[in-house]
DNA sequence: GAAATATCTTGACAGTGTCCAGTACCTGTG
DNA sequence: CACAGGTACTGGACACTGTCAAGATATTTC
């Protein structure tokens, strides 16, 4: 059967199943993905998903995947901008653009975090994830260059990253509102964010 | 019908089903929970649990609310151990209980932060989830007004608790020892909590 | 144009959450 | 002790889900 405004070929399926996704975890919340109501919103039969993406986890890992190279691009982009600025206000833009990413991509974000999908079993999303943490780890790395402290790259890496993990979860899960109620996330998120190297042995 | 280990009324199928569901994630992961199955291990019905906990989100944020009180009590007993030191150490104590506890009890973790729950449904887990997090503020609060420097309370906690959010999440997530391949995550974990105070305007 | 392949449909099955009517047990009151 | 009322649980039903197998249709390749 053709279909007049298409065709019996959706023509981009992987990519409006992707799109579809990002909708309703929106709309509904990462419980609320499934594979049927992906397939219906894109036009297609509820198994036509399954020929491009295997299962419901495949799809998941696909839209989470999408999610790590937009992050890692925009960390990139924020680094690029930030370029000939002190290596401690680099890092700070590029914790900024973490948290940025994280609440104008709230969907990306929980499916890369809170899914539960075993990153051994999707190479690309592993792939993907790394690059968006080395990145970080490469300007730890620099800052620590510079000075004169011997402190463990690894450590202060994971130190930072920790804090913009943390911060982004927290104000995703609606727990910066929920503690802080008097107070607007975007004041205490830069706050948080001036702190890590403030007047210590990195400044 | 008189079940002869017990009776026709389980006598504690609340707490048995907790259990069920405790056993359940840590075998099957979060997304495997379901109302049968946590029927079928606590040896009742498959209807028997929506009469305690109303539906499947009333059996998690009842299993969630177990783990904020759970967690709240550990702070609690690590900040009593802690006392007579700094209050850097009390607040590096607190911040070590808060990572054993998100690595000891994963499966509350898990059910605390990545089940999606909406607090103002729940209000005894959100109240368990505040106490939390107010023993935390509270000796951020008392650590600060010994210094000199008048930073703000509220960022500052917001950074101590993002710090041992994210690096339980990361932890738990496996992300730590997904990017630090050839690192204990016992190491990195204590280096980082060394770090929040470290030779700066709080030390 | 025919064969091979990629894309999608249709139908089926077991498992799930939730509702509803019924059954077994306990508890308080006379 | 009887018995009424409430609590705790059962059993059946329904719509929805993920997944599988088989078939239909479009595209590509030769």
């Amino acid at each position: 059967m053709t279909n007049p405004t298409g065709a019996y070929h959706h023509g981009n399926l992987p990519e409006a199943l992707l799109v579809a996704v990002d909708e309703i975890v929106i709309a509904q919340g990462l419980e609320n993905v499934s594979l049927r109501a992906a397939a219906r919103r894109a036009g297609v039969s509820h198994s036509a998903p399954a020929h491009h993406f295997g299962d419901k986890d495949g799809l998941l890992a696909a839209y989470a995947e999408q999610g790590f190279t937009m992050l890692a691009d925009s960390l990139e982009t924020a680094a690029i901008e930030a370029a000939g600025q002190s290596m401690i206000d680099i890092l700070k833009a590029s914790g900024a653009a973490y948290v940025r990413f994280a609440v104008e991509h709230q969907g990306h974000f929980q499916a890369m975090f809170r899914s539960g999908l075993d990153k051994s079993t999707y190479p690309e999303l592993a792939a993907q994830s790394r690059r968006a943490f080395r990145g970080l780890k490469q300007r730890v790395e620099m800052l620590l260059q510079g000075g004169d402290d011997a402190a463990d790259a690894d450590v202060v890496a994971a130190y930072f990253w920790s804090i913009v993990h943390g911060l982004s979860s927290l104000w995703v899960d609606g727990a910066l509102e929920y503690m802080f109620t008097e107070e607007r996330p975007e004041r205490i998120v830069d706050g948080v964010l001036s702190l890590p190297f403030h007047g210590g042995a990195f400044s």
